[in-house]
DNA sequence: AGGACAGGTAAGTAAAACATACCTGAAAGA
DNA sequence: TCTTTCAGGTATGTTTTACTTACCTGTCCT
């Protein structure tokens, strides 16, 4: 368990933490800097010494927790073989990630994709590199005669994130509740097995 | 072809015209009334006329747009018989109109769903009549035997949709081209067959 | 003729995002 | 030990932006 480099001095910390927190009740766009500012005990000039600006704060948020859930799909992926038996674990992971986290549901399903600085910003290069996870674990499993080869890839991959993001947005919006596993197991049936009886 | 009840005022139709132009290039963040209104050739306050704030401009963008949207796909599917072959053209019809109107596209994908506004709007409301179309079709294809019945409707909903949206958003966001047909054939195909050989 | 009213404007307000100049204490060099 | 430096933090603007309000104008109905 390594620490980060240089650890985030407790200004920047109180500010992440006060959106984090503000984000569970409301959408980006109603939160205010005067209120972030106010909720982590800190002036709204300090904001703007550690952040470019409001939604650099949110890109930051969310690159914290992708951080986390980078290390835990790579952990979750340990010792298992087999591209269909991967994939499925990463369905898995993914969703009990949306599902428990909620705010980070939030923000990467709803708030972040309509800007053109996050498509700039670390967290998407975090979002790249689980895209490159699923990419290979379905070029291997084409390879392995796993996976039909005649779907190319990034259509596997569209269908699995969309099937994924699609289950855990009603969560995202209405806060309703998601069962991980019943998720998961469907939607690898449907992918794996298709509709037709 | 029956006209609207009260067709739009000639300022309204001007500020929708504005903003769908707007969005062609920039977010919706970054567009101001300011520039609404000099786009449309109005002042800013006969936006508040017709609007009850920036939001609603956009949500009414989204609904006309969506009404032509609901229209195009009630007509495709007329004389089409067989749930699987209804469904196929649904795909069809959805990827089509992502592909050939970005503008809407972006609006749907990206810019409404994280307000709360939203889910109180006009747009929303035909959104669930898309849903209500799909989700017939799918528990029609159930008790026809055509489709599985041990996956939940709503599963197999979330991965149609989760699928399309997907498939659109490179699009959406990078402006890259999609070919409406090849990406329908893979999404059907996929969907209905899954992915093992 | 004359009100009622839809369509539209001009000018203002409040608040939010963002900028700038300054303060303070700890610690590292000399 | 003195002092220079600098990260961490504050107080106080400024500008931009969404939104408001009071008003104007032509037209249509009776």
């Amino acid at each position: 368990m390594e620490q980060r480099e240089t650890p985030f001095p407790p200004g920047k910390r109180k500010i992440l933490k006060a959106l984090r927190h503000l984000l569970e009740e409301r959408n980006f766009a109603s939160i205010t800097i005067a209120e972030i500012a106010r909720t982590a005990g800190v002036t709204e000039g300090l904001i703007y010494k550690y952040f470019k600006d409001k939604r650099d704060i949110l890109h930051q948020v969310l690159s914290v927790h992708y951080e986390t859930f980078l290390a835990q799909i790579q952990r979750d992926l340990k010792g298992i073989d087999g591209a269909l038996n991967r994939l499925q674990k990463v369905i898995w992971s993914c969703i009990d990630r949306y599902a428990n986290h909620r705010v980070f549901a939030r923000i990467i399903l709803l708030e972040v994709r309509n800007s053109d600085d996050y498509f700039e910003s670390q967290a998407y290069q975090q979002v790249r590199v689980l895209n490159t996870i699923i990419m290979t674990i379905i070029e291997q499993g084409v390879s392995a005669g796993e996976i039909r080869r005649d779907i190319p890839a990034a259509y596997i991959r569209n269908t699995i994130f969309g099937a994924i993001e699609h289950s855990c947005m009603n969560r995202a919006i209405f806060n309703k509740a998601i069962s991980t596993d019943e998720a998961a197991r469907h939607i690898t049936d449907l992918i794996f097995n298709g509709i037709k009886p």
